[in-house]
DNA sequence: ATAGTATAGGACATTGTTATCCTTTATTAT
DNA sequence: ATAATAAAGGATAACAATGTCCTATACTAT
């Protein structure tokens, strides 16, 4: 459904969250650690997510990543959106190029309406919420 | 959502199914023209789907890819299953090995749904009756 | 039987994704 | 100022998905 890259960045800010609500910054070798994701792979997913306003980050000693208040506002369809694109919410399951309403492909009609749920789902699981999931014992990141 | 791969075989099988029911059969070269796909390229998935049952091919002159009865029945669901396997089905969305019912992830619950209605489309999703939509017109596979 | 045609299948090429290595830059504590 | 630390970033490797080339095999028509 989503690209590993995908996938490790929503485990990624979901960790990071946690840490962001008691005030503290996070290395990138806790974080690979933490979500099971390889370190210096997962850094250049944090860094793109950086640079694109996502996520906050500070250089050297005590550095690390961060979240302020917007950031853990920002839903799992950002992060998609950004990392994958948009295709997953507009493209034709049998990737046909002029799928549309007025040239449905045969599965278009039932797919759109997939495509509104995976889109609100995503749009609703707002990073700062799934990590309060966690604190709650009510969803996991990693075995335990 | 579907590999590449998957999405020209459910073309591929649609079209073959148009043709079938006139009790002929088909070549690679006309189906890859007829569904804009690589002709080498979707020759090693019809390939790949003649060997799993999903479809039937003679060599030779007057030869080629053709559907029958049962299999005008089967769905996208199948096709699916055989080439993307069935990650898709049952896979967590954040990719995590162990999340389950027990140890859901922070998207588990709601996801499980979508993931239900994926399958439910795909299953509901016959090859033949996708191809009748094609011969009413209510939908299309190739730009006019 | 033979020539022609169409799929089967092995090998290889290209491209995109995932993963790693190493150097540079910013920041902090001393 | 200096050394230590952590992210930024460029380069490259490993692997998987996608796409192509060429030969072998089966079948048909003559």
């Amino acid at each position: 459904m989503f690209s590993k890259t995908c996938e490790y960045a929503i485990r990624a800010m979901i960790y990071i969250a946690g840490i962001s609500k008691r005030g503290a910054k996070v290395s990138i070798k806790e974080i690979a650690r933490e979500i099971d994701a390889p370190e210096q792979f997962i850094a250049k997913i944090l860094q793109e997510l950086c640079k694109n306003g996502l996520l906050l980050s500070q250089k050297g000693p005590t550095g690390g990543f961060y979240l302020d208040k917007n950031s853990l506002q920002r839903s799992s369809a950002d992060i998609v959106k950004l990392i994958d694109g948009d295709k997953l919410y507009t493209g034709c399951a049998l990737g046909l190029p002029v799928c549309s309403e007025k040239k449905p492909c045969p599965l278009h009609n039932q797919f759109k309406k997939v495509r509104k749920d995976i889109y609100t789902m995503l749009k609703n699981a707002k990073i700062g919420k799934m990590q309060e999931q966690l604190e709650n014992n009510r969803a996991y990141l990693k075995r335990p």
